[in-house]
DNA sequence: CGGATAATTGACTGGATTCAAGGGTAGTGG
DNA sequence: CCACTACCCTTGAATCCAGTCAATTATCCG
């Protein structure tokens, strides 16, 4: 229960890759990709599956071809905070040290591209435009997080699920940027549960329900089914989410 | 009031710089460290200047010599949460882009040694352990980010307070490793009002208040002045903020 | 169809905020 | 040196928002 169980496809090539051009291996050309290609190995896994715990060991670092992963701190008491959401293109696994911070769990089948740690540290430090895009990721997601922590530490339930799905809406946006038009059906498709929303917003399953329902009895959302939303109401949701317009995000994509 | 006035020492080399070789400036050896120290200019700050402007374009990277640097966001009714707290050998500034993320602003008076991002840029892309360092302290600050995280999302007003006062004691640990006796005299200063620990800990400053008067009453802490805590009970201390036994940080010094 | 898991809703409780008053302390100027 | 003021901190009382406990309904899969 502890490792999960490889499952290795070696004839999948980068040049194959659906996230080739999206995560950091888009910092080398079609002449160094190679040294990735060589010792990347595929690893298939399902929902629930632990992929790495905090404080241990481990000599993974992956990019994530498809399927989202949640990053995690759990109390000793048993309360967990989820501190990370991560999907196709992001990057798992600590950089500059073997020690993971977090626990990464699969929220759904997930697929990864896997290199061993001293191995791709080595074609780290022989590319650095590839350790220079690492850093702009970790820059990211270092904003990330800090906009989390104003979301948990200073925002009331209502503004958290307005936040929360405004985000959801902005991740579905640059994560399928095809049809042009002035989007016509708003609908959100999120792969977590109560639960998750609730440990990612620091608030408590019942919480969560109420406040989406009373986004929905306001007019502001619709609810297809318990994971599916259609926005109604844009302006509205952003004023509740005390957000200011958009962040205008220059970021990777 | 936007830009600080500039204050230029240029006699000072790196040489006899406090922070040399605790900061990032460190990665680079005797013979590389001319590239930073033809660039840098000294200026002295006072508490309450700001120096970055969330959102707002900027030209500075800087490395903070001394004083305290409070990393905050700003919502649009006022409300204001502390996403990080710098110190001496901290960096200030985004690597990566020219956007500040959050407004930066002096706790106490504040010596910094400041770059212009191009410049420093140049310098960063011809010494690549250079760029790795930063990494190293950008994956570090990610770290204690999503460790607010959990405190602000997960975790009660007193275990909260028990929390920020745990954490000052190990930054005052690290950053004086003189004393090597058993630590008899546990008296920690901080420069930090209760408005401002408040914003860090989302919550009020009644809240703190009282939460530190509680822990006063307990016989778990001592209040020598309104900023100077001396530790009674570290264990109980311990317990009360959920945290595991010490996070065996083999981080930057 | 039936059992399990997930989501919603209601009633009650409690911890943190809010509102308000009262002390303490530092810095200024007579 | 002391008085004065401004700011910071503490403490109390009342309120309110989110958590807890509990029951019901919905959904997913065997």
């Amino acid at each position: 229960m502890s490792e999960p169980e490889p499952d290795f496809e070696m004839d999948l090539r980068c040049a194959q890759c659906p996230v080739r051009h999206h995560a950091i291996c888009d910092a080398l050309g079609a002449s160094d990709i190679g040294e990735l290609s060589d010792i990347m190995t595929h690893r298939t896994l399902t929902a629930g599956e632990v992929i790495l715990h905090q404080g241990e060991s481990s000599q993974l670092f992956a990019v994530i071809m498809s399927g989202v992963v949640k990053l995690t701190q759990i109390l000793p008491d048993g309360r967990e905070q989820i501190v990370g959401l991560l999907s196709a293109a992001d990057s798992l696994g600590n950089p500059v040290s073997s020690l993971s911070n977090e626990n990464a769990e699969c929220v759904t089948d997930v697929k990864l591209c896997c290199f061993r740690r001293s191995q791709f540290g080595a074609v780290l430090r022989a590319n650095p435009e590839l350790e220079h895009r690492l850093l702009e990721q970790t820059v990211s997601d270092l904003k990330q997080a800090r906009q989390w922590m104003t979301v948990l530490g200073k925002l009331g339930a209502q503004e958290k699920m307005a936040r929360f799905i405004l985000w959801l809406w902005k991740e579905n946006r640059s994560a399928c940027p095809h049809r042009s038009q002035g989007d016509p059906g708003s609908v959100i498709y999120f792969p977590l549960k109560r639960e998750e929303i609730a440990g990612l917003l620091g608030m408590t399953i019942e919480t969560v329900s109420r406040n989406i329902s009373k986004l929905k009895s306001d007019g502001i959302i619709d609810l297809l089914d318990a994971k599916s939303i259609e926005l109604r109401n844009v302006p509205r949701l952003q004023q509740i989410a005390q957000s200011y317009e958009d962040d205008h995000d220059q970021d990777n994509c």
